[in-house]
Formats: structure tokens, sequence, C-alpha cells
DNA sequence: GATCCCAGGGTTTTT
DNA sequence: CCCTGGGATC
């Protein structure tokens, strides 16, 4: 049936349409009718983004314009595409109408392996072909880099990663390498690295990340019937983060939306941020040109932030040369000014942000969880961390180790490769002393011989060499058992492949679990209690093929969220998300605007220093915090600094400028603020909670044995208030407060 | 083959 | 300062 000649619903005012239209301001409106032909949505900071996006879908659904299945949209991250997936059911079901089908939302990543999977070959891969991760590429490219004599000091396998990515982003294969803009690896080895990469590849059946847009690009070229399809299917594309878009994903858009060319991209030139990683800013502007007659929706109005933060935003912005040109505005009147701090050092900035929050939860009930702390780098985290356990303010620093890029997580997931699809060199390699076999360089390097020679692969390689008796007893035993081991796993697999008890078999009789068990230290804890969860994970799924392709594309699982807690991130993990007060400590030049991104791109990357500034201020809704210290201790080293150019280009007359400590000769005094009944300062400045409560002493006892998420296993030795003196086995002494243990 | 020690290097990050 | 990786040593 034609979907087409589906009778639309009455448009008056009661229908569902016109209810979940009836929400959206004319702009919004706008972009959520235009159903028909190209569209480019300009969306600033905080306009209703996301809101445009998922009911433009239930439009279009509600409109019977097309099939779930018809509407592809695609997002940068998991998250996002959930929280659009969610937005989109609950609209639909407010209305009444049940989302009935499959819509394909998804990153692009997990929308173009779908494809993929469906033609494998025509890309030279077989049907259960998996995806490599960073760990798998950097350990490939760093063999191929060594067998081309090349000195992997100079030239390490890391920097030709970033290289192959950045190729891969840009939909260069191998054989289009020359005339092509490319940097130099090696002295003019790169091509022939590249190649050697892409065929080791196919040999081990597997796929990095790059590659599955790129492949999809070759079956599309290669072949049109496989292309026709899609591009029939696609009634309505929606694009979102579409200035974080690359070259390759870009291209592989404009194919598909050929047959109906119903696009919707939504972002905001302001907001890129990710350059460095192959977004291309130009395809904002390109889009113009290559879909004639695109419709440009521009949305300014601003539903999140005071007058003075946005007028924060706007001024430092207006000094960037390459703009669309978008102004925000707002009706709220009033707000507070944007405080410009200006501090000693980094534990002085950390000591001011902790006093702050500090205020405003005893003194305005604010929520912790409505309270940010974006930093321009990593390490800076860390002072917060070291403050906020001594003030005891409940934090989580978002970002850093993922779970499923732990060790034993990856570990374990390397066996189920291998068990899964035994040409899958790269997982074997990774366990195949893990536990220790007594399998060291000088085996690895005789399998590693003969699967070259016979192009096979290395399971198959063992087992050539094992027939041959070419291993001595020890090694012979070990790598015999392995082989029968995998044989049989892999049976297993293959006859109930929905059977998630199999994850735990393996761990079980390869002595995995066994390792970890035997060494009693608090990390050793800490993985089991991992693989524990791991193995619980499993058993959501309907199988492991289910769970593996879980793995490969959604490496973040759910935390816990609404957690009352101080969150602490960098900038660019903050984007896209608000709150109620931002505090963005180290507006120093060399630090924000980071002086390598100067360095490396000069005024492009200065502006999009300030692009990443624009995303801090527009994170908070009504109290902004913008700190520089006159000193900061980078590596234990101290540095001086004088303020960021991005603070001079504030405006005046929004800010209030005040002075925490720079200048006075005598120690600073940032604590008045909070000098309190029930809290006192101790010698070093730092909070103790007070001293009525005892919670420490409810749960804790001398000699208790107790486990802290950083510092691991130890022994409580004192108590005092909320505070447990803790004996820890690795870290030493520390004091902290007693909600960071629990009890081991 | 495993362990220890020292040098080097340390923006941002998703899939 | 702290982590990683490679080379030297047991």
């Amino acid at each position: 049936m034609q979907v087409n000649e589906l009778i639309l619903p009455e448009n008056n005012a009661g229908s569902p349409r016109e209810k979940i239209l009836s929400g959206l301001n004319p702009e919004q409106r706008e972009a959520t009718e235009a159903l028909d032909g190209p569209v480019l949505v300009l969306a600033g900071a905080g306009t209703g983004k996301t809101k445009v996006l998922t009911t433009r879908i239930a439009n279009i659904l509600l409109s019977n314009l097309a099939f779930p299945s018809q509407i592809l949209a695609v997002t940068f991250t998991n998250k996002a595409a959930r929280e659009m997936k969610g937005r989109i059911e609950k609209l639909l079901a407010e209305n009444g109408v049940p989302l009935n089908g499959y819509l394909w939302l998804g990153t692009f990543h997990s929308i173009f392996l779908r494809i993929l999977r469906k033609h494998p070959e025509a890309a030279g891969l077989k049907n259960n072909f998996t995806i490599i991760d960073t760990d798998d590429q950097i350990r490939l490219l760093k063999q191929l880099i060594e067998e081309h004599n090349i000195d992997e000091k100079r030239w390490n396998a890391k920097g030709l990663s970033a290289i192959i990515q950045r190729l891969k982003d840009s939909g260069i294969t191998p054989d289009k390498m020359s005339g092509a803009e490319v940097p130099d690896f090696a002295f003019g080895k790169l091509t022939v690295l590249y190649n050697a990469y892409q065929t080791r590849l196919r040999t081990l059946n597997s796929a990095d990340f790059g590659d599955l847009l790129l492949h999809c690009r070759t079956i599309f070229l290669a072949s049109p019937e496989i292309l026709a399809e899609y591009q029939r299917r696609f009634k309505y594309i929606l694009v979102d983060e579409y200035q974080d878009t690359n070259a390759m994903q870009y291209t592989l858009l404009r194919m598909l939306a050929e047959e109906h060319k119903n696009i919707c991209c939504v972002g905001d030139d302001d907001q890129s941020i990710y350059s460095w990683r192959g977004a291309e800013i130009a395809n904002i502007l390109k889009f113009e040109h290559d879909f004639p007659g695109a419709k440009i929706i521009r949305l300014q109005r601003n539903y999140r932030s005071t007058k003075p933060i946005l007028a924060a935003a706007s001024r430092l912005i207006s000094n960037n040369k390459s703009r669309l040109g978008k102004e925000l505005w707002t009706e709220a009147d009033g707000g507070k000014k944007v405080k410009v701090i200006s501090l000693w050092d980094d534990k002085k900035e950390a000591e001011y942000i902790g006093g702050e929050i500090e205020a405003a939860q005893r003194i305005h009930g604010a929520r912790l969880n409505e309270m940010a702390i974006l930093v321009r780098a990593g390490f800076q985290t860390r002072a917060f961390e070291e403050c906020f356990i001594n003030m005891a303010i409940p934090y989580q620093v978002i970002g850093g180790l993922r779970f499923y890029e732990r060790q034993e997580i990856r570990d374990v997931i390397a066996y189920i490769r291998v068990a899964m699809q035994p040409d899958d060199d790269l997982a074997l390699e990774r366990i195949i002393n893990v536990p220790r076999r007594g399998i060291g360089a000088a085996t690895i390097d005789q399998i590693r011989k003969n699967a070259r020679e016979n192009n096979i692969s290395f399971l198959a390689a063992i087992r050539n060499l094992l027939a041959a008796g070419e291993f001595k007893s020890r090694v012979k035993t070990t790598l015999e058992k392995l082989a029968v081991d995998f044989a049989r796993w892999q049976k297993k697999l293959e006859e109930s492949p929905q059977d998630t008890k199999i994850a735990e078999i393996i761990l079980n009789e390869s002595g995995y679990l066994q390792m970890w068990k035997a060494e009693k230290t608090l990390e050793s804890q800490g993985r089991l209690e991992n693989l524990a969860e791991l193995l619980n994970a499993i058993q959501e799924f309907s199988g492991m093929p289910e769970f593996m392709e879980h793995v490969s594309l959604v490496m973040d699982i759910d935390k816990a969220a609404d957690n009352n807690m101080v969150s602490i991130m960098t900038l660019h993990a903050a984007k896209g998300l608000e709150f109620e007060t931002v505090f963005l400590p180290g507006w120093e030049e060399g630090l924000f605007p980071h002086q390598r991104s100067m360095d490396e791109k000069g005024l492009s990357g200065l502006e999009e220093e300030r692009r990443l500034a624009y995303v801090g201020i527009t994170r908070a809704k009504s109290n902004l915090y913008i700190l520089f210290a006159a000193s900061r201790r980078i590596y234990n080293q101290w540095q001086s600094s004088i303020p960021s150019r991005f603070i001079d280009e504030l405006p005046g007359e929004h800010i209030e400028v005040i002075n925490g400590g720079i200048g006075s000769y005598s120690q600073p005094k940032p604590f008045t603020h909070v000098n309190t009944p029930g809290f006192s300062a101790n010698s070093k400045g730092n909070y103790l909670q007070p001293a009525t409560a005892s919670a420490a002493e409810a749960k804790f006892k001398s000699g208790d044995r107790v486990f802290h998420e950083k510092f691991g296993y130890g022994t409580v030795g004192g108590l005092s208030g909320a505070h447990l003196t803790i004996s820890f086995d690795k870290a030493g002494m520390k004091t902290l407060i007693e909600s960071f243990v629990k009890k081991a």
C-alpha cells in the first residue's frame, strides 16, 4: 500500500497532530511542519533543538506520511538516540498513538552497521564479522609498523591510527591516496601501511569503526540497486548535531537523501567543537549548495538561560569571524550577573567553588545535581576531587574509563570473540597468555609466522603446529588445552547462541576468573565485581550475538541518574546538558584557550576554543561563575598564568568582577561567607563536618575493612564525626568522609 | 618468560 | 606527579 494514499487526519485544533504542534513557537513550528524538501535548522543553544526533531518525527507519523521504518534519524551518541526515542514515544503515547513499528533511529555507526550486516560480502567481509575497537586497532598497527621496519618510537601506532581514522572520516580509501592531501608518515609509507591495514582487517574478518561507514559507501557505489533500495525506503531523514558531521557521514546522507530529498539537519555552527575528530563546519555551508532550494530556519529564542548569561555568550562568540550569524535572545527579564573571579592558585579555585556550592546548598537549598564544574582538560578535576572529599561535598566525575574499557571486561570479551569468530587473531593474541600460560613472545612469533605463511588464522596455525609436533612439552600441553577449549566453546555458541550462560562457562573453564580470585588485592576484588556485573548484564540479552553487537557499539552503560551530586566534567562532555549553576574554572591563557590548539590550528584553533567557551557558558540556566588563577600546578610544577583573552571578551555591564585572593599579600579569606555555626575551618582552611552527627560511628568501628572507589581497600583506624581515618592497602593513610566508603 | 626499572610524556572523545 | 611502555636483567 502506498502511504500517500492513507487518509490524512483532520487538522482541527483537537487533533493529536495539532496538539503536539501547539506548544511550539513560530520558528520551531515552521521547522516541524516544513516536511517537504531539504531543511536546515540552525538552532542555538537552548532553543529547543531536540523538541523540533522529536515533534517533527511525531508530525510525520501522525500525518501518515510515512511508516516508522521509512524514517531515518541519526545522532552522534547512544545517549542522544536513547533520549530522542524516549521523547518520541512519550509524545505519541500522550496522544494515544503508540509508536507502531521500527524507526531507524540511532548513531551513524549503528545505522550503517545495520546496513553493512545485510550485505557484508559486498565489502569483502563474512557475515559474522567483528568490530574492532581502538585498542585492537593500535595493536594491529603496531605489528604492521614493525613488519615494515619502521622506527616505532618516531612513528608510533597511535599517530598512525589517528591519521587513518581521519582518512576514513574524509572518505579516502587506500586506492584514493594519490593526489589527496595527506600527512606524511614514515617518509611516504602511509599508503603502504594503510593498504596493509585494510588487508589485515579483511583477513581477520573485522571492521573498525570508520569502516562501518566507509564500507557502506563502497557498497552503495558498487551496487546501485542496493543504494536505490535504501533511497526509496528513507522518505524522511533527520540529522542531529549536524555541525559535527564529517565528510564521510555527509556523503552517505547525501546519497540516501537523493530520492526523496526530505532531509532535515539540525545543528549549531557556534557549537562545533569536534573538528579535531574530523567534523567539518563546512558541511553546514555546503548544505544550501548541495540541496538547492533548502529552507533555512533559525531558532534563536532561548528558553534556558538568563539575559546576562546569554549576553556573555553572544558577546564572546561575536569575536569569531567564521560564523553564519545568529543571536540568542530571551523574553525573561532580570537574572544575576555573571561572576568573574580571580584567585591565587588552583587549590584556592577549588576551595572557592566548594564554598559557593556549600553555601548555595545550605542557604538556598540548591540541589547538587543542578550544579556542574566544567573544565578544559582532565587533569583539572583532581584539585576538585581532593577539595570536595575534604569538604564532604558529594561529587561525580563524568567521563574517564568506561565500563567496557576496563581491562578485565575487554579480556572476557576477547575470549567470547574468539569463540564466536575464530579468525579474530587480535582477540586471541590479547588473551593467549591471560591467565599466564607460559606462552611468550617467541611462541607467539612462531604462531604468527605459520599463520602468515599459510594464510590462516592464529587458532588454525596453533592446530597446525600442534599436529606437526612443533611445540615442546609445557607449551604443547597448554596450547592443546586452549585449542580444545575454544573448539568446545565455539560449538556451544553455534548450537545455542541464545544461551547466555556460555560467558560464565568460558570465564570458569579458561581459568580467567580463578586468576583474579587468586590475586587477593584491592583491585582484583574490584575486577571480580566488574566481572560479576558483566555476567549480569549479559543475562539481559536474548543471546550472545546480541550482546556482542551491543558491546561493540554501545560502549556506555546507564549510570544511576538523579544522584544528588555535583558533576565534574570536561566542556566537551557537557555539550547538550544544562545546569542551574555552572562553574567554569581555569580561564587562563594556555589552558583555555589551550596552547596546543592554537599551535596546531592557529586562528581556527582559537575559534574552536572560543566555541568551546560558548558551549560552557550556555550550559548555565541561572548562575554562572568564571574563574582564573594566577598560578597553577601542572605536573607538580608551578606555572604562573595570565587571565584568558576570553575574559576580556565578556560584556562588562553583565559581569561582576570579584577579587578572590590575587593582590592581597596576606592569606586570602575565601570562606568568610560560609563561616557559620556548625562548620569550622581547620588549620588548612578545609571544612570539617559538624561534630554532632556521628554517621561514621554508627556504621563503622576501628578495625573494619572498607572499600573506597578511588583508594581501594583499607582498614579503619580512627573515627571523628563523619570522618574516618583509614589505612589503605595501596594508597596509604587518608582521612575522609564516611559516605565515601563502604564496608568491604 | 617474567619482573623490574627508568625514561618520556601527559587536550578535548564517540563509535 | 603518575602512568605507560620498552629494554635490561634475573
